[in-house]
DNA sequence: CGACCGAGGTTATACGTAAAACCACCACCG
DNA sequence: CGGTGGTGGTTTTACGTATAACCTCGGTCG
C-alpha cells in the first residue's frame, strides 16, 4: 500500500469540497503511453533528440496531453537543485517605480521560463523578517534596489549572485550593477533650464539615503558649473511624497532673498508637491517658476500643468537586472550596466522671468 | 560516491565566481548534533514535545544554528504535496490599486508563513501564458481579480480552490468572493453631492467590463432615485487613464445643452483628467461642477484641488481574500465577504451653483 | 513475574523528477 | 566472424524532507 492511498490525498479536510483531481505524475503518463518514466522525462524535457524514437515521442505527448499532465516542480527543483527562481527586493510595490521594475523583471524572466518571487514589503513583517524564509521555494539569484537597505544585509548573508539596482557601480558588493543614466539625465535638465535663461536653481532633494539620489545631488551641482553665474540653493531633504515635497517647496519660495527661477526636484512626487505649493502662493508655473521632476511617473501627466521630468526606464531597468542575474548565473561576469534616460518638457518650464 | 560529488556542484561553470557554499542538509546537521535525521525533523518542525529530549532538541538547534541550516523548501514541498504558496492574479501590478492589494495580501500571508507569487502580467508574456507554467512551484490556490479577465479560463482549468475579487458574489463560480462595498460608496458620494444641492450629474464611467463597474453604474441611477428632480447624462466610457478621462469631461462639458454641475467618475483617474479638462475650458473646479473620484489613489491629493473620492480599502482587500483563501483550504467554506468604503471629502467638489 | 506502556529515539519509505548507467539490437567494417 | 558504434530504449539512483512503523529500555501493574 503506498502512503499515498493511505493518507488519501492532499487536503484530507476539504477532500470534495473542491475536488483536487490528484494530478497525474510523469508515471502515470508513462503507463498510459506504454513507456517508462525515464522516456517521458526525456520527451518532456525536449531531450529526446537521437534518445527516442518520433512515434513514442509523440504517443508520450498525446498521454500527456490526454491526463493534463504537469510536471511537478517540487519534484524538478528538488532533483536539480534549483528553482528557476528569482527573488526581487525593492522597497515597496505600490511606488510606481518599482511596480514597473518588477514587471520589466517579470517579463524577461518569463521568457526564459525563470519566475520572479518579491521580497515582502518590509513594513509589513514582523521582526522575525527574512527573505529566504518567506521565499517560498529556494532562490537561485537576487535582484535588489539599493533603497531596500534595511534588507540588504540579510541579503548578503545569503551567499547568492546579487545584481544591485540604483547601487554606485564601483562600490556596490554585487556580481552586476544596473543603473538609469542619472548623471546624464540631470545634465540634461540643467542644460533645458540654463537654455530657458534660468539662473537661480533650487534642489528639492529627498531625504532617501541611497546612491540615485546622492548621484542627482553631485550631477547638479557639476552641471551648474558650466553657467558661472548659475546660483544653487539647497532644501532641506524632503520625504518621498507629495506632501512633503509640497511643504518644502512653500518653505523654498517663500525665503528671504530672490526667489529661485526653477526647482529641480528629485522625483515627480516631490514636484507635484511643488506645483502645488506655486499654486497656493500665487507663484504661477511655468511663467513665475519652473518645476521638474524625476522618473517620470504617470503622477507626471495627472497634474496640470503636466510636469517637465527625466523618464527613468524602469521595465527596462527590470529587464536588464533579470538578464544581467541570469548571464551571471551562467557564468558571465556581467559587469555594470548604464540604460539610458530621456528628458520629457512638459508645461511645468518655461522661459526664466525677472 | 554519490551524484553531488561527481557533479561537484550546483553552479558547476561559476564555481569559484560566487561560491555556492552547498547548503547545509538536515542530514548534515543530524551528524553534527549526534542524532537521526528523524530526530532534526520533528525538533524543526516544532513537533517534538514528548518524542525527544530538551537536552537532544537543544542540541539540534545549536548544530543548526551553527550550520546555517534551513530547510530545502523543495524538498519540503514534494513531500508534503502542498506548497503554502498562494498565486495572485491581477491585471497589472502598475496600477496602485492592484499593488496595494498585493501588499495587504502580503502581508496576510506573511503572517501565517504562506508565499505569494504573482501572475505575470498578462501583456508581458507571450502566447504560451499559463499561470501554472510560469509559477515556479505548485500552488496551493488562486485569489483572483476579475479585471483580469483573460486569465479566468486558464484559472477555472486549474480546478484549484478560487477567491474572487471584484465579482459579482452571486454569480461567481468560486470557493470565496471579496469586494469593497462599492454599492455604498456610490450613495455616499449622491448623498454627499445632493446635499451640495447638486441635481445635474454626468457618469464617467470606465469602459471595463467587470462587476466593480457595473456595480458603480446601477448604484448611481439607483441613489439617484432618490432625488426625482435629478438628471444623470451617461457618457461613452472612457479606458482607466486620465488623458482618456480627460477627453472624455471635454465632451460632456462642450456638450450643448444645461452643463451638469457634478461629474461623477469611476476612478480617481479619470477624475484627475475631468480636472484637467474643466481648467483647461475655463471651467472652475469645484465653484462650477464638482468632480469626484473613486479609490483614493495617491493620485488624488496629487493633484490641485485635491479629489473628493472614495476609499476603497484596497490592502484590506488582498488580506481578507489571503484569509478567505487559507479559510477555503483549512475546510471553512468562507462564502462571500464585504469591505466597508469611505468617503474622502476634499477640495474638488463643492456647492452646486446654476 | 510476565505483559504492558510510555518515553525517546532510529530505520525505512515515499513524494516526482532528471539523468547516469546499463542493455539489447542491428548494421557495418576489417 | 569478432569487434565497434549507433539507436532506442529501461533500470536505477539521488535530490532532502516528513512521518509511519519499528525498536529499546525502564518502570508499573495485574
Amino acid at each position: 500500500m503506498t502512503e499515498r492511498e493511505k493518507t488519501g490525498g492532499r487536503w484530507p479536510t476539504v477532500r470534495g469540497a473542491h475536488a483536487t483531481p490528484a494530478r497525474a505524475t510523469s508515471r502515470d503518463v508513462a503507463r498510459a503511453a506504454g513507456v517508462s518514466q525515464a522516456t517521458v522525462s526525456l520527451v518532456m524535457g525536449d531531450k529526446w533528440r537521437g534518445r527516442v524514437s518520433e512515434r513514442r515521442a509523440e504517443a508520450v505527448r498525446a498521454a500527456a496531453r490526454e491526463l493534463g499532465y504537469r510536471p511537478n516542480l517540487a519534484a524538478r527543483d528538488l532533483r536539480l537543485g534549483r528553482t528557476r527562481t528569482a527573488l526581487l527586493v525593492v522597497p515597496a510595490l505600490t511606488n510606481e517605480f518599482f511596480a514597473r521594475v518588477y514587471a520589466g523583471a517579470a517579463r524577461a524572466a518569463g521568457e526564459q521560463g525563470v519566475g520572479v518571487l518579491l521580497y515582502p514589503s518590509p513594513e509589513g513583517i514582523g521582526p522575525a523578517r527574512d527573505p529566504f524564509a518567506s521565499a517560498r521555494s529556494a532562490i537561485d539569484g537576487v535582484i535588489a534596489s539599493s533603497m531596500a537597505v534595511d534588507a540588504l544585509a540579510d541579503l548578503r548573508a545569503g551567499g547568492l549572485p546579487l545584481v544591485m539596482l540604483d547601487s554606485d557601480p564601483a562600490g556596490a558588493d554585487a556580481s552586476a550593477t544596473v543603473n538609469p543614466a542619472i548623471a546624464d539625465g540631470v545634465r540634461q535638465v540643467v542644460g533645458h533650464l540654463l537654455g530657458l535663461g534660468h539662473r537661480r536653481f533650487a534642489h528639492l532633494a529627498a531625504d532617501v539615503d541611497s546612491w540615485t539620489f546622492r548621484v542627482r545631488a553631485r550631477a547638479l551641482e557639476a552641471a551648474l558649473r558650466a553657467a558661472p553665474d548659475a546660483v544653487l540653493v539647497r532644501t532641506e531633504p524632503a520625504a518621498l511624497n507629495v506632501e512633503a515635497g509640497r511643504a518644502a517647496a512653500e518653505r523654498v519660495l517663500t525665503a528671504a532673498g530672490p526667489r529661485p527661477t526653477a526647482l529641480v526636484c528629485d522625483d515627480d512626487m516631490l514636484a507635484a508637491g511643488a506645483c502645488k505649493a506655486a499654486r497656493r502662493l500665487g507663484v504661477r508655473v511655468p511663467s513665475d517658476v519652473s518645476v521638474t521632476g524625476f522618473t517620470d511617473l504617470s503622477l507626471a501627466t495627472a497634474v496640470d500643468p503636466e510636469l517637465t521630468t527625466v523618464r527613468l526606464p524602469a521595465e527596462a531597468v527590470g529587464e536588464a537586472g533579470m538578464r544581467a542575474l541570469m548571464a551571471v548565473l551562467g557564468g558571465v561576469p556581467d559587469g555594470a550596466g548604464e540604460l539610458p534616460v530621456e528628458l520629457v518638457v512638459r508645461g511645468s518650464s518655461g522661459a526664466a522671468v525677472g
